[in-house]
RNA sequence: UGCCCAAUAGUAUAAUGGUAGUACAACAGAUUUUGGUUCUGUCUGUCUAAGUUCGAAUCUUGGUUGGGCAACCA
């Protein structure tokens, strides 16, 4: 059978120069800035990357952008590498923009010395006025004119800190008319006086992403640079500085970034999230961020599944939330144990089934799985199922119990509801039923085929366990496009915790590392808060509810 | 009143001058001791106008629409 291999514009490029010779073999890196936690929107970023050298037998490097000292820190040097290596990549070597910082300079040395760059005084502001606008073109300043000898001696004293942060900077001298306002001479270097989490004091002079990012690409020989559409304009300039330094010619890619339904993805919203607690932290189960993901119960290979299913492509998209759900829910369908958990408890007294009986009734792990095994589960005459899974008085098409209505217990008995109890109030305390003891899972002579199946645990063995519900952060699909301020549209109720939950006594030994699906209720994980006395579970999602959906 | 990028079904993404396909979503049905899973089927699409061509989603030009471009951020 003949394999149908459509490539995105990236693997076209890629399968071209190799299939020309411009590259004996490939080599691309992931840039992150150790300033914020990973987000999904960066796993789309990993899995091109790094699924890119693994298809055409490349090598894929880690680089921390690490050029602007306030705003970065080894904390995030860690998570990041963590959450790499969950999302199953391993990098070729592990480098820093920084470890690059004396040959930069250098590279700024050459640049002043063929009259390309200049010490330019000014202030910010006066530098953002000479800019121009998009529309109307920039101007030069007196400080374009200084000799290559003076702009050497005073790029040194930058250096060696004679000066105070924001009195100097250092520029390219490109073209301030060019219709591309990023050519309009390009700050390089900034003087910031900061402590930089590698380099501690070394340096008080910075260079900026445009003088930092293409050059350390060469420095590297990446062949690939590949990063996001806003970059576009920046090419030009990165292409530039490598012509002129004469280095090795990294070429950049740009693909659109990731948007997700009901989600933010820039890491200064997901920053002030946290700041603001409007979370619990990066790794609240309700933020897209890798850790959140992962907290929250999603497996790596769904996330991997899901950065191949949605394309790479140059066109603005945003992406239904609802296919990461289904990432998620193929992958743990065919791998998470099952479990019986009661969420929302409505007492059954099994009228008929003797006072002080337990019995063993046992059930397969999982259905998918035919080498699963199986579980035991006790029995016996009083049990909780959900309250939802009872009506007094039943709406049309809905098979679960009701009075006189009959029901499966999962891996148990057929029950039939015969009464119900009541208090003051007139709410329902108790439902009453009988049990059919020849319909016994596995061993049922009673011909009877009941349509609703139900799952219950024994009120005498259930452990007491707390769940925690999770919905969508925001009420709105597409924040990018949402007036006023992205806060605004948090949904307040993207968290339910049942702190008394009743689950089956199997669950006494969950894992970190298992996934379950509690039956009829969605995939759930073992939450990082969980210990032995109180049990903590994360709904990852739901399952899918045709029923649900038909109510509606 | 500049420059750049993009436009295929509800959402994504293929088709690289020759049958518009796939996934998710939606809808209908079958199976089912999870209203889950699985299986089957259905619906919906090339922004627009002109041109090139035997033939255009694909090439050209104009238009339209969406997005981006001015931080001592990356």
């Amino acid at each position: 059978m003949a394999e149908e291999k459509s490539l995105n514009f990236i693997e076209e490029i890629i399968e071209a120069d190799l299939a020309n010779g411009k590259y004996a073999s490939i080599l691309t890196r992931f840039p992150p800035e150790p300033n914020g936690y990973l987000h999904i929107g960066h796993a789309k970023s990993i899995c091109l990357n790094f699924g890119l050298a693994i298809n055409y037998g490349g090598k894929t490097n880690l680089r921390f952008d690490d050029t602007n000292p306030v705003t970065e820190d080894t904390e995030y040097v860690d998570s990041i590498k963590e959450d790499i290596k969950w999302l199953g990549f391993t990098w070729a070597n592990e480098f820093y923009a920084s470890d690059y910082f004396e040959q930069l300079y250098q590279f700024a040395i050459t640049l002043i010395k063929k009259g390309l760059a200049y010490v330019d005084d000014s202030s910010s502001e006066q530098i953002a006025a000479q800019k121009g606008t998009p529309t109307q073109p920039g101007i030069e300043n007196e400080y374009r004119a200084r000799t290559i000898e003076e702009n050497l001696q005073l790029f040194a004293d930058m250096r060696a800190g004679k000066y105070k942060d924001g009195e100097k900077v250092l520029r390219a001298k490109i073209d301030m008319a060019s219709p591309n306002m990023h050519l309009r001479d390009p700050l390089l270097y900034r003087i910031k006086h900061a402590h930089h989490h590698r380099t501690g004091d070394a340096w008080c002079i910075y260079p900026m992403y445009d003088f930092a990012h293409g050059q350390s690409d060469s420095i590297e020989n990446i062949t690939h640079s590949i990063c996001t559409l806003e970059f576009i304009p920046h090419r030009p300039l990165y292409d530039w500085c490598i012509e002129q330094l004469g280095i090795f010619p990294s070429h950049q890619y740009e693909f659109a970034r990731l948007n997700l339904t009901y989600t933010v993805m820039s890491k200064r919203r997901l920053l002030q999230l946290v700041n603001e607690k409007y979370v619990s932290g990066w790794d609240d189960p309700r933020m897209p961020t890798i850790s959140g993901m992962r907290r929250r119960g999603f497996t790596a290979w769904s996330i991997r599944e899901f950065c191949d299913k949605i394309g790479v492509a140059k066109r603005e998209n945003l992406i239904d939330v609802g296919l990461l759900e289904f990432c998620v829910r193929e992958d743990l369908n065919k791998t998470a144990l099952r479990r019986m958990v009661v969420l929302d408890p409505l007492k059954v007294v099994i009228t008929n089934y003797p006072e002080g009986q337990t019995e063993i009734v046992t059930s397969e792990n999982n259905p998918e799985d035919a080498d699963g095994g199986t579980r035991e589960i006790p029995f016996c005459r009083e049990l909780y199922i959900e309250q939802e899974d009872f009506m007094e008085v039943p709406s049309k098409k809905y098979f679960r119990l009701a009075p006189g209505q009959m029901v499966r217990l999962k891996s148990a008995y057929i029950i039939k509801c015969e009464s119900v109890v009541k208090d003051a109030a007139g709410t329902i305390t108790e439902v009453h039923c009988v049990y059919l003891p020849e319909s016994k899972s596995g061993d049922d002579t009673s011909g009877i085929h009941v349509k609703g199946t139900l799952h219950w645990v024994s009120a005498l063995h259930a452990v007491h366990a707390e769940v925690r519900l999770y919905d969508r952060l925001f009420k709105v699909e597409n924040l990018n496009a949402a007036e006023g301020d992205f806060k605004d549209y948090i949904n307040p109720d993207s968290l339910t915790i049942l702190p008394a939950a009743y689950a089956e006594p199997a669950l006494k030994a969950a894992k970190f590392e298992e996934r379950y699906q509690f039956l009829r209720k969605g995939y759930f994980a073992m939450d990082k808060e969980s210990t032995p006395e109180k049990l903590v579970f994360n709904r990852t999602v739901t399952l899918r509810d045709n029923w649900a959906k038909a109510q509606k």
